[in-house]
DNA sequence: GTCTTCGGAACATAAATTTA
DNA sequence: AAATTTATGTTCCGAAGACG
């Protein structure tokens, strides 16, 4: 993989699956997935970290990636997701490729230059002068460009890394919206309320961890309840397109040393042993289904699953007193000039006024 | 509840650096 | 020269406060 985040990916055995605060349903997997049981049962895909550097893939020895069955290869494309185990690629053949997804989220479009006062105000602007945001508030008077500064010139850099785009290996992060589709086309697009749609929402719900890439099982198979309590999982495997296919765990310590990535042992409960819980009984009518959009205009943030508030801080903001949007108040000093940094040389004052 | 304010993620893109 | 990476300055989302 290539591009953004000198983060380092979790191992397998590291990874943790988001919560499922389930919204994918019943009706975009043919009536059987997700699996009846307790929120957290199971894990909603298995995410392997992409093959190392240098390797090719072909045979699941040493250093190599495994089969299709167990890695996702080729890995998913920037942003995408597939929708079933892939069965083609270099080191195998199979019938053609799996559905491939679009890009989780259109990027945010901002303007060129907003008005000063949609500047002041944080709040979007268009192109319009005046503004539709300054017409709204009744200053369309005073609806002005600002004036962007110029950027610094003569800034010495240390040097650049590498990001190796194009090798034969290389391929892109999980969510990189920037991608180009691969030689020969054009990423599939996915039905609208089709099954890959559906599991495009769920990526969406689950973003996997940075280097990681989401896998889904698609129902193929029926459901298997989990044994009573205290009773280990069934064991399962998958790969011939038997059932069961669904959500299983990846269980740690059962990976032969020396290969990768290993091969995991699947089961149908964490590590740490059976969910807390027994489920309804499966032949229960299933829960109401709720419409899932493929594109949520407004998830939590970032598509990578990094930043955002860490823990629950909240962190207080300090107040100004009264201020004036609604009407034809004042419009201060442009917020644009915060600086975040305060570590370059060059300064910049409020202009004023 | 509505409205304003603003922290900081997301964007856009120029400058610096690397490569052809 | 072009291609690529990085940094800088910006927009504006979304949620915290203010205020009935
Ligand atoms: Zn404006
Ligand atoms: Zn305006």
């Amino acid at each position: 993989m290539s591009t953004e985040q000198p983060k380092t990916a979790p191992s397998a055995q590291e990874h943790t699956f988001p919560p499922p605060t389930v919204a994918y349903t019943a009706q975009h997997f043919n009536g059987s997935y997700p699996p009846p049981g307790p929120p957290g049962a199971y894990p909603p895909y298995f995410a392997y970290p992409p093959p190392p550097e240098g390797t090719n893939g072909e045979n699941g020895q040493n250093g190599a990636p495994p089969g299709p069955q167990y890695m996702m290869f080729p890995p998913p494309p920037p942003g995408m997701v597939f929708a079933y185990n892939p069965t083609q690629g270099p080191g195998f053949n199979a019938p053609p490729t799996p559905q491939s997804l679009p890009a989780l989220r259109p990027k945010r479009k901002q303007v060129k230059m907003a008005c000063t006062n949609c500047a002041a105000a944080c709040k979007r602007c268009d192109e319009h002068r005046p503004c539709e945001r300054c017409t709204k508030y009744g200053v369309a008077d005073t609806c002005k460009d600002g004036q962007r500064k110029e950027r610094k010139k003569g800034i010495k850099r240390g040097p650049y890394k590498r990001k190796n785009k194009g090798g034969p290996n290389d391929s892109p992060s999980y969510g990189d919206r920037d991608a180009e589709a691969p030689a020969g086309g054009e990423w599939a697009t996915p039905t609208p309320g089709g099954t890959a749609a559906a599991i495009q929402a769920v990526a969406h719900q689950f973003p996997p961890s940075e280097g990681y890439y989401p896998m889904f099982y698609p129902p193929h198979g029926q459901y298997i309840p989990p044994p009573p309590e205290g009773q280990p999982g069934q064991e399962g495997s998958h790969g011939n397109g038997q059932p069961p296919m669904m959500p299983y765990y990846i269980h740690p310590g059962s990976y032969p040393p020396g290969t990768y990535p290993p091969y995991p042992h699947f089961s149908m409960y964490p590590p740490g042993g059976p969910p807390p819980q027994q489920p309804p009984h499966p032949n229960s009518h299933p829960p109401p289904i709720q419409a899932i959009e493929t594109v949520d205009p407004k998830a939590p943030k970032t598509i990578n699953g990094n930043n955002a508030v860490e823990n629950g801080d909240v962190k207080k903001r300090p107040r100004t007193s009264k201020g004036a949007e609604s009407k034809a108040k004042k419009a201060k000093g442009t917020r644009a000039t915060r600086v975040k940094d305060g570590d370059a040389t060059g300064e910049n004052e409020v202009e004023g006024e």
